[in-house]
DNA sequence: CATGAATTTTGATATATATCAAATCGGTGT
DNA sequence: ACACCGATTTGATATATATCAAAATTCATG
């Protein structure tokens, strides 16, 4: 029953679900890749706009980004929406749903997306037999909730350009880690959504770019920015 | 080599730490209940202001906390300190160290508190052989992320007044959890912690709850406090 | 290419909270 | 009971961001 793979295959399988963060740390063998290759075998597309979940469905599964972006919003009772995150190809997605059974926020995606689904009962199944999967799902977790903790900091303790800067340079290390440019990037959301996300008001948002702009630590045209001066941008991220 | 157990001893068994949130919700025979026993064995004293753990201290276990209280912080670079959370008995502390094995954040006793200590490497092993234990795990740290995204929307969206009434409601629903009266309890934390928390100034608090006071939703005397109109407080959070 | 809608930028003003300062209160030890 | 020290409350003012409004730019559509 033991099937051997080449590294090629290997690398085939890993790289299926484009899976960076459920994938790519995880030491193991061969078989056990294509165990979990098998688990993400159900891909969909999604185009600008559409709804991978909404609010209150069952949860079932977990989502891993393969190509595009989405965002993730909350609906209050009152009307408004709140940005609560923004995610890239390589990302995990639904981990809020698991403690609930149901999905606690809206996600739509923001450019026209692929992700493969992931059967979370199966995914559990799967990382009782194998211990680096297990530890790995548990880091996901945590690395969630340490993200979020920096936002809590961030919001609680910012002032507008400090959490603008703190935003752009994630986004920068972020495309860094996907091979490409830290430095000039495409802002797939608007003003709005920025500002909702880092609890601000768009015209706040228009603003701070504006100085940070005069300052020269980036240049901003619409959704296409390039930062000029890393350091400068960190030194106003440390703030005053 | 299997042990039988009266439901006197299970129910000593799983109150043995107190772990509400470990614990009650799952579905373990007997057996496996002594097995989860025999991970938060070792128990520990603190008195208020220690440290149960340290920013960048390594990572081996989660904590539960069999009684008192706990805050959790960062250290800014510039010195200054942000609360990132208040934990009781019943609550498990540290997940958010299991991505970078380094705790990110300093967890100090409120006040005199027991924790006990649960390897998470054994846990993570038992939770292999227990599906129970691990969707429970999973559901923690979910809950955690939970709670987290529901400050950020706090801090994003809230004004002073809305984001005290969700403090002390949260509070409130957790002694209420606990067999506590919901409507009368001490804060245990000072104003400039909860400013902290919430992301505002001290005098800030202060002067919301003279304003919750004056309006007659609540009591306050120091540290001691009094719901008086509950509803109230969750109209005054909704917001206008 | 022209038109209109949507997004972004910029300006003027309002407002919530921060900051600075002082007074009051509560607890602790002598 | 008294004096002291830190925590809390309250007041006056400053400031960052929100709000309201209008202009400028970009984008979508026929």
């Amino acid at each position: 029953m033991q099937r051997t793979v080449s590294f090629n295959q290997l690398k085939i399988a890993c790289s299926n679900c484009n899976l960076r963060e459920l994938c790519l740390p995880v030491d193991l063998s061969n078989d056990e890749i294509l165990q979990l290759n098998d688990l993400c075998h159900q891909k969909r597309r999604f185009a600008h706009g559409d709804y991978l979940y909404r609010s209150g469905d069952k949860f079932q599964s977990l989502f891993a980004i393969r190509s595009g972006s989405f965002k993730t919003q909350v609906l209050h009772e009152d009307g408004r929406e709140q940005v609560t995150g923004f995610q890239m190809a390589g990302e995990i997605i639904g981990l809020d749903a698991i403690s609930t059974d149901r999905h606690t926020c809206d996600a739509i995606a923001h450019e026209s997306s692929e992700v493969c689904e992931l059967p979370f009962n199966k995914l559990e199944t799967l990382s009782r037999k194998l211990p680096s999967l297990q530890r790995h799902l548990h880091r996901i977790m945590s690395r969630e909730i340490v993200r979020d903790q920096g936002i809590m900091l961030l919001l609680g303790s910012m002032r507008a350009e400090q959490r603008l800067a703190a935003f752009l340079l994630n986004l920068s290390q972020r495309y860094a880690a996907r091979g490409l440019s830290p430095t000039r990037f495409q802002l797939r959301m608007s003003r709005q959504e920025i500002g909702s996300y880092l609890g601000l008001k768009l015209e706040t948002i228009s603003r701070t770019f504006s100085l940070l702009q005069q300052r020269g630590l980036i240049h901003i045209h619409i959704k296409s920015i390039e930062i000029l001066d890393m350091e400068g941008l960190q030194t106003c991220l440390a703030g005053s």
